[in-house]
DNA sequence: CCATCTTGTGAACAAAAATTCACGTCTTGG
DNA sequence: CCAAGACGTGAATTTTTGTTCACAAGATGG
């Protein structure tokens, strides 16, 4: 019974290995499991792959080329922040739709730690960062947004929003967070959460204290 | 060269359990490696608890107390939503400085998923969500805060900053994400983050679309 | 149709790690 | 100071899992 390992077969075994790298990180992984949800023997897998981190490193770059794609498209037309920051979090709410092994990949991997962390958030962190912190100099040099503010910092929240949103579609225990405080799964209320967060990003980032006539809270004159 | 199981034994077995299973995972951990670093034999630790799940046990709930501890204080004195953001900021740095173990567990645990990441999530946020999700509410009932929102996902975003936040400061992979947005380690501009953050939370909480006169961006009258 | 080569299989091997247990070491009550 | 009991030790056992390898099944070329 001797089947070829076609193309199907080592797509199959990829998917196999980035759900059980995600499950249980680089070192938990269990290469048995990887072959049989793959369909294959074991000694094909070593065969295709020299071991096991052979084939995390195809997981891995399978999936920052996912990631990469995912993004490509929202600098293709030129927009204010706004209009970026809405299609960055389309973007992002459809790749953990859709693609949520890879997010529950990145979610493992960035909770595991160890010396290999620092080069690892350069290659995912990479894709992101540029796209982010120039978006919001170009905003910023533009008049768009605030000019209080320390980009720098903003971008790391810009991040941390947009990764915890991923995480909160498809990760178990961001879905569970998710649904204690909104009630339901994220995934059947993308459009609420595009909403509301857009609204939350463009106040943050639009907004400056001197703005409002009196500095202090309290501010609806026209209710 | 037997030394009785002292207290403060015990407090580094809790402690070595707290670091390997932050590391390495629920399942991960290394018992060995736990008694080793507790300066203990492995016959000892399966005395105290009758295996790895029963001291994980242990080292979980040791973990949630330390956080409620935490934030015990910032409801103690009234105040409005921009003196409680600022006070759940400090607690939360300050806590991710000190007990960045406990942190690390956390952000472990959170990647984990599976069955159990349901219970554990209303175990952890349930600490968190209820402060917060009063906060705003009572926020918004006094008029300091906007009244376009949807509370629960702002209460949430509002969550998902706090936890990256801590993460960026004891997590490998975060450190090196806060490196690679910020420069330096978080833990050496805690004060850089607390104005930052609270500056882009008092935005997003504060001030709504329908306040700025011409509904779209560009909005320094006075500069 | 056969010899040979390529490719896949899963049992076997080895290393790692959870858990147990027979045996020391110390304490304590007398 | 001693016997009994409590406590701790780490080697041994068992289970799990990464990796290898002898063998088998199909392909290929003549």
């Amino acid at each position: 019974m001797l089947r070829r390992l076609s193309d199907e077969r080592l797509e199959a075994l990829l998917r196999a290995g980035v759900e059980e790298f995600a499950r249980r990180g680089r070192e938990g992984a269990n290469m048995r499991a990887i072959a049989d949800r793959a369909g294959i023997s074991v000694g094909a897998l070593y065969k295709y792959y020299g071991g096991k981190e052979r084939l995390f490193e195809a997981c891995l770059s399978r999936s920052l080329e996912a990631l990469r794609e995912a993004l490509a498209h929202v600098t293709a037309e030129p927009a204010g922040f706004q209009e970026y920051a809405r299609r960055i979090i389309r973007a992002l709410l459809r790749f953990s739709q859709e693609h949520g092994a890879y997010v529950r990949l990145y979610c493992t991997l960035a909770a595991a730690g160890g010396p290999e962390a620092a080069a690892l958030a350069k290659e995912i962190e990479g894709i992101t960062a540029v796209l982010y912190t120039r978006t919001i100099a170009a905003g910023q040099a533009a008049g768009d947004l605030r000019q209080d503010m320390d980009p720098a910092v903003f971008a790391l929240l810009f991040d941390s929003l947009l990764m915890m949103v991923q995480f909160s579609g498809c990760c178990d225990y961001y879905r569970a967070r998710y649904r204690l405080y909104c009630g339901g799964e994220l995934t059947e209320q993308e459009a609420r959460m595009e909403r509301e967060l857009l609204k939350f990003l463009t106040s943050a980032f639009t907004f400056s204290e001197a703005e409002v006539p009196h500095g202090d809270r309290r501010g609806e004159e026209e209710v």
